[in-house]
DNA sequence: TATGGGTCTCCCATCATGGGAAGGTCAAGG
DNA sequence: CCTTGACCTTCCCATGATGGGAGACCCATA
């Protein structure tokens, strides 16, 4: 039971692709596996399990450092929650903040271009802006 | 006057750092300047003009290729604003969607972190979810 | 002329990810 | 037994924007 899985199967289960997984144990984020007298990597479901919280991670916006963390916090069953909603914050702090800046851009260009006209005329904002006018910066 | 300036002086009035200058004439954004008979750049008030134009286009957040697009549109003066609109209109898209995926992860990470009491406890609904609980997706 | 600072090119690193080459392995079928 | 195809291995390169640094060169000023 249980039987162990080429990389291939790993990465479907997880989530993660083979390349990453390789990368991921690469920088250490993963640990070695078993291999096969051939060298193929073998993962157990423990393994996979892992993989699956680093997909998780991940798709939650945390960093590859803040789940090298995350994942020590996990398996120290003494620690208390407090470091983990830490790092948590931080992160959210982090998305927050990558955010705005975007939608700081966005709106700056639709503001630029609700007045652009498009169509053939040569005339444009956008363009004006870009070029340095001090209009509406 | 006018005079033609360091690399350096360019990088300072332009906002680009010179490393990013060399980088953009590397990858044929900003056309090869003029160099003094030891080989050093020299720039004209011109280019250090299209500098301040990919630095701001940088700003808003179009791309580098977007950003040689539209170097091509504004040296082009017959074109027509349409193109340029459309550019704006893709890169507006394109930095909404980034800004609402970063802005879902930050709320579903909230949500976890609402409810993590985050002291010396160790049960914490963050690590629980990372670890694939079934609880709220 | 010596010194400090600017510049040159080239290489490496980040961060997460994918692509691809060259070669080894394995299972199934002829 | 051998071929075929799918998979695995490692290694290198690319993205996109940027920085760091090495080793060599240039120039102005004290």
């Amino acid at each position: 039971m249980t039987a162990l899985l080429a990389i291939r199967d790993a990465a479907r289960l997880s989530g993660l692709s083979a390349k990453m997984i390789r990368h991921y144990e690469g920088i250490g984020l993963i640990l070695e596996p078993q291999r096969t007298q051939a060298r193929y990597r073998q993962y157990s479901a423990r393994d996979v399990h892992e993989m699956g919280f680093i997909r998780r991670a991940r798709d939650l916006g945390f960093s590859i450092e803040d789940i090298r963390h995350l994942l020590g916090l996990w398996r120290d069953r003494s620690r208390g929650s407090a470091e983990v909603k830490a790092i948590a914050l931080n992160t959210i702090a982090a998305l927050d903040e990558k955010a705005a800046s975007l939608a700081a851009m966005s709106r700056s260009l639709k503001r630029l271009a609700a007045t652009c006209h498009g169509d053939e005329r040569p005339d444009c904002p956008i363009l004006d802006a870009l070029e340095g006018a001090p209009g509406d910066g």
